[in-house]
RNA sequence: GGACCCGUGGCGAAAUGGCAGACGCAGGGGACUUAAAAUCCCCAGCCCGCGAGGGCGUGCGGGUUCGAGUCCCGCCGGGUCCA
């Protein structure tokens, strides 16, 4: 643009002007505070309303700052969140930070600034970055993970799981002091390390133990990836060939006692109630996947020479149980231990050293059977015939009980592994259409075959699959041989970190060896600070806070502990692991309610009031306490919008706290998040040659239409879809977007690109078709010259109908988060609205005042800046987050004469034009006289005319 | 290997089982301009035809239906998750 023609138009809506607008609109929201929300008893605080709880997943702030996929769920709830305002809802839409984690940590490592330091400066950066998009949180409720008036109550959470146990009667958590008084009332035998006792027999130590170990958070064993040299637990991902991913260390997997959660004490409570809940299928089937029911059997295999426990193995299939030719236990399992002492076999104890020192998916993932033979022989209890125990690493100590019966016949594990070491195999069940051959296993059902034990009387040939299943497991009952069993692929949640930056436990250690809460009155226990943070080089796990010798060795009455359970001088050790990165985005949600509250973690009745909510058909009436499932949701935030990537074990983490904490009657809902929905991912394009290598985007460019050529060789290159990344050069920063054309033209771009469920690439050349969408709107009501507004004199008839009619589908489509076709929507009006050029008489075409002003309200929610300006240049006072929403009237929706396609055998021939009122009848009438149906007709009848009206006319001949 | 999701113009996409391609980008033509930019108007799935018009079209093959992009079955291709 030369300099001459903008001055011609100095109040032209270029990106400098938008940035002007922006800047000035978000100061002014800033200084009024204008979208904080009051909660039930504030003063402002209006009842009349309803509630509207809109969340999103709050971010980890990252050094990197806001990436293009932030925003994108952001807008989309800030639009619903300003259109819900405006039809009268109390909207809580909140935002904070998600602040502990490793990359801060390993940031401190490498470079020494705590990461406190480094948390605050990305948190500036964040904080910065989503002001300048305009959104409409409430910032007063704003809080950080890390924040130690938050953290505290993290604490407080897991103290309250210590104190719990799970009542297996009741189906739900209960005070641990529950279960002490009933073994003590009823005087119970409990298991000691002297064998059963007691309860009044029992030392205080002996009692302690005992409840120890139906706490719902508890001191487990769990096999770890222990990295010496780095001086850290790896993840499974982060090591390879049993040596660490960075730095190719060794690592060891051992066993180390650490806190747990019996989150598979909620395992059926968890999946249940994924019935109760609006979440996308694709999400309930994941978590039900990773819980992973399944019914089959316990069974017990004697070993040959009967001495020693028998091995117990799970199986969904108990029916093939004749088929169990041989039986493998997992490397880990104690018995493998024992083989191992026993046998004289070098090649044994080798097999089992590095199997145990290969990662799970690993095992998991290989293809070639490996294993090795324990020397040991185990009864198969229905045919009585002794079958060889192996080990291998495909079965794997974590789940089930490590070990399983092989029925090489019908599993294809099994199978292979059968053949590799010619093991015998022997068919069991005879499928319909599926032959046995010899050549590969057969599974599904079918009918029992080859099932005749004749010297222990189980008979089950002939029988389909279902029914043989129960014969087996009575027959296993009846002998005490095994029982039904219900098993779980969940296992119990591993919550110790070996690192500095996460929430302490507020668990100390005596000399005994026993552990001992801090009250909850001493809360929190401070994270302490710490200078060096390089990882303790150590054979055993050593977490950074135990190079604080000042801070662990302390007292009971220093550390917090009640003086009724420990004396104050009584020395202790504190806990130095600390919680992992999923503790504190476990119940933000709830602190959201009430962020400041300093006595109780989140306050009784801003909880039920924004979490608690009736159903629609339940009618008026009195508000429940508490969950009614006659007439309540079963949950809690009533939109969650978030990436798929946190479907499982965030979500997962969060249900089981939320249940817990119902279960003990601190909050008023089953269910945390009511509603759930997936935002798409933003990726981008990148360019691929021949050989599928990737070039960077500025390595390539445009040969004409959809070609593409690699610069440097003139070679092809296709255009492809791909994550963004920094070495494909395609990763998109909102900030230079927003310097060109401001926030709300990057807002308007991010919703009009497709679906929000959607993923969709990022083109840059398309941002202009919004930008310039918005300034016609903008050219639409102000004069570029003057900057003064730009009204017609009289309503054109068309155009009010057509804003009537897009007033009716914005509203809707905000409704159903279809936000690119709103846009489309106001694209429509505005395009209809646009006066030619050079029009002599600003005054005649575009909109009037009135009409201007309710445009700018339906255009708010999207581009609440642009929309705010040119109201209050219209004479609006206030800003537009006082405003309704504009009604329209539905008469002004119907047309009185429609178009109707005429198809004839189903092919479109002719368009009829109809009074919108007339009948079936009469359109038939009209369709058939129609000069272009009659000659398709050749004089015949018609066999059938089918009419929709407002629809099509289908004739058949 | 299994489960789920997705395949529509040159591109992003729209379409309660009822006119396929709204809207936007890129493209073509025009008006305005000395010229350009900007703006506004028009065209635009593919093929045949000067045209009126006709034929073919939602990855491929079948099916249900008066009618299928949409529902069902099988295949091909891409993605996600679980193995």
């Amino acid at each position: 643009m030369t300099e001459e023609s903008t001055n011609d138009l100095p109040h032209r809506y270029t990106g400098s002007l938008a940035n002007e607008i922006e800047q000035r609109w978000q100061a002014r929201i800033d200084a009024e505070n204008a979208f904080a929300q009051p909660n039930p008893g504030d003063a402002r605080f209006d009842a009349s309303k309803p509630k509207f709880y809109c969340l999103d997943m709050f971010p980890y702030p990252s050094g990197a700052g806001l990436h293009v996929g932030h925003p994108e769920g952001y807008t989309a709830t800030d639009i619903l969140c300003r259109y819900k305002r405006m039809k009268g809802f109390n909207v809580l839409h909140p935002m904070g930070w998600d602040a502990f984690g490793l990359p801060a940590e390993q940031y401190a490592i490498a470079t020494g600034v705590h990461p406190e330091e480094t948390t605050r400066k990305a948190i500036d950066t964040f904080r910065r970055q989503l002001k300048r998009f305009g959104f409409s949180y409430d910032w007063s409720r704003e809080f950080a993970t890390t924040d130690p008036a938050y953290y505290r109550f993290t604490q407080w959470i897991w103290l309250e799981a210590y104190r719990s146990w799970f009542d297996p009667k009741l189906g739900r958590a209960r005070p641990i002091a529950e279960l002490e008084t009933v073994l003590a009332a009823e005087d119970r035998v409990v298991d000691t390390a002297d064998g059963p006792k007691a309860w009044s027999a029992c030392s205080a130590k002996e009692r302690q133990v005992h409840l120890d170990r139906h706490r719902l958070a508890y001191l487990g064993e769990q096999t770890v990836n222990w990295c010496p040299k780095l001086g850290t637990v790896l993840a499974n991902e982060e090591v390879i060939d049993g040596r660490s991913e960075r730095g190719g260390h060794p690592v060891l997997r051992m066993p180390l006692k650490q806190w747990m959660f019996r989150i598979t004490a909620y395992a059926d409570r968890l999946l249940d109630d994924l019935a109760l809940v609006h979440w996308p299928e694709s999400t309930k089937t994941l978590q039900a996947e990773w819980i992973g029911r399944s019914e089959g059997a316990h069974i017990r295999f004697a070993l040959e020479g009967g001495d020693g426990d028998p091995i117990e193995v799970f199986t969904t299939r108990p029916d093939t149980i004749f088929g169990a030719t041989y039986m493998v236990l997992a490397p880990e399992h104690p018995l493998v231990a024992r083989a191992v002492a026993a046998s004289n076999d070098p090649a044994l104890a080798a097999y089992v050293e590095a199997a145990r020192n290969r990662a799970d998916v690993d095992r998991m993932q290989s293809r070639e059977k490996t294993g090795c033979s324990t020397g040991l022989f185990a009864i198969n209890p229905a045919t009585g015939e002794r079958i060889p125990v192996w080990t291998a690493d495909y079965v794997l100590m974590g789940y089930g009980t490590g070990a399983i019966m092989a029925v090489p016949a019908h599993d294809e594990r099994d199978f292979e592994f059968a053949k590799a070491f010619s093991l015998p195999i022997a068919q069991v069940v005879e499928i319909e259409g599926e032959p046995f051959t010899g050549d590969a296993a057969t599974s599904g059902e079918g009918v029992a075959v080859n099932s005749v034990g004749e010297a222990t009387g189980l008979a089950i040939d002939g029988l389909a699959t279902g029914d043989a299943k129960d014969r087996v497991i009575a027959w296993l009952e009846t002998n005490g041989l095994g029982a039904r069993r219900i098993n779980y692929r969940l296992r119990d949640w591993l919550f110790s970190r070996q690192r500095y930056w996460g929430e302490p436990f507020p668990i100390v250690h005596d000399a005994a060896g026993l552990h001992h809460p801090v009250d909850p009155s001493r809360l929190p226990v401070d994270l302490p600070p710490l200078a060096d943070f390089s990882p303790i080089e150590s054979d055993t796990p050593q977490p950074p806070l135990a190079k604080l010798r000042d801070w662990v060795e302390t007292t009971a009455g220093e550390a917090g502990v009640d003086p009724a359970i420990l004396p104050p001088e009584t020395p202790v050790r504190r806990e130095t692991n600390t919680m992992p990165g999923w503790a504190g985005s476990c119940w933000y949600y709830l602190r959201f309610c009430s962020p400041h509250d300093g006595a109780r973690f989140v306050d009784a009745d801003s909880e039920r009031y924004w979490m608690l909510s009736r159903r629609r058909s339940a009618g008026a009436g009195p508000m429940p306490d508490r969950y009614d499932p006659e007439t309540c949701h079963a949950g809690g935030v009533d939109l969650y919008v978030g990436g798929a990537e946190h479907a499982v074990l965030h979500l997962l983490y969060a249900r089981f706290w939320h249940k817990l904490l119902f279960d003990l009657g601190h909050v008023s809902t089953p269910e945390p998040m009511g509603r759930l929905f997936h935002q798409g991912m933003i990726t981008s394009f990148a360019y691929q040659r021949a050989d599928k290598s990737l070039v960077p985007i500025d390595e390539v460019e445009e040969r004409g239409e959809g070609e593409f050529v690699e610069t440097a060789t003139g070679d092809k290159v296709v255009q492809i879809v791909a994550k963004m990344s920094k070495s494909l050069r395609n990763v998109v920063n909102p900030d230079d977007v927003i310097d060109e054309y401001g926030a709300d033209t990057f807002r308007l771009y991010e919703m009009y690109m497709g679906p929000l469920e959607a993923s969709k690439p990022w083109n840059t050349r398309d941002i202009v078709g919004v930008f310039r969408f918005l300034q016609r709107a903008w050219r639409l009501a102000i004069d570029e010259r003057t900057g003064e507004p730009l009204c017609a004199a009289a309503p054109d008839p068309a155009i009010e109908k057509l804003l009537h009619k897009t007033i009716a589908k914005v509203g809707e489509d905000i409704e159903r988060l279809a936000f690119n076709t709103a846009i489309a929507a106001l694209i429509e009006l505005v395009n209809a609205a646009t006066r030619p050029t050079g029009m002599p008489d600003p005054t005649q075409g575009g909109m009037t005042r009135d009409q201007l002003e309710r445009f700018a309200r339906i255009l708010w929610p999207f581009a609440p800046h642009a929309a705010d300006e040119i109201a209050a240049r219209l004479g609006v006072e206030g800003g537009l987050h006082r405003a309704a929403w504009p009604d329209f009237d539905p008469a002004m929706l119907v047309e009185d004469d429609i178009e109707l396609p005429v198809q004839i055998r189903g092919k479109l021939r002719a368009r009829i034009t109809v009074p919108a009122k007339a009948t079936p009848a009469e359109i038939e009438t009209l369709a058939l006289a129609d000069e272009r149906v009659q000659p398709h007709l050749e004089g015949k009848t018609p066999k059938k005319v089918i009419v929709v009206p407002g629809r099509m006319v289908n004739i058949v001949v």
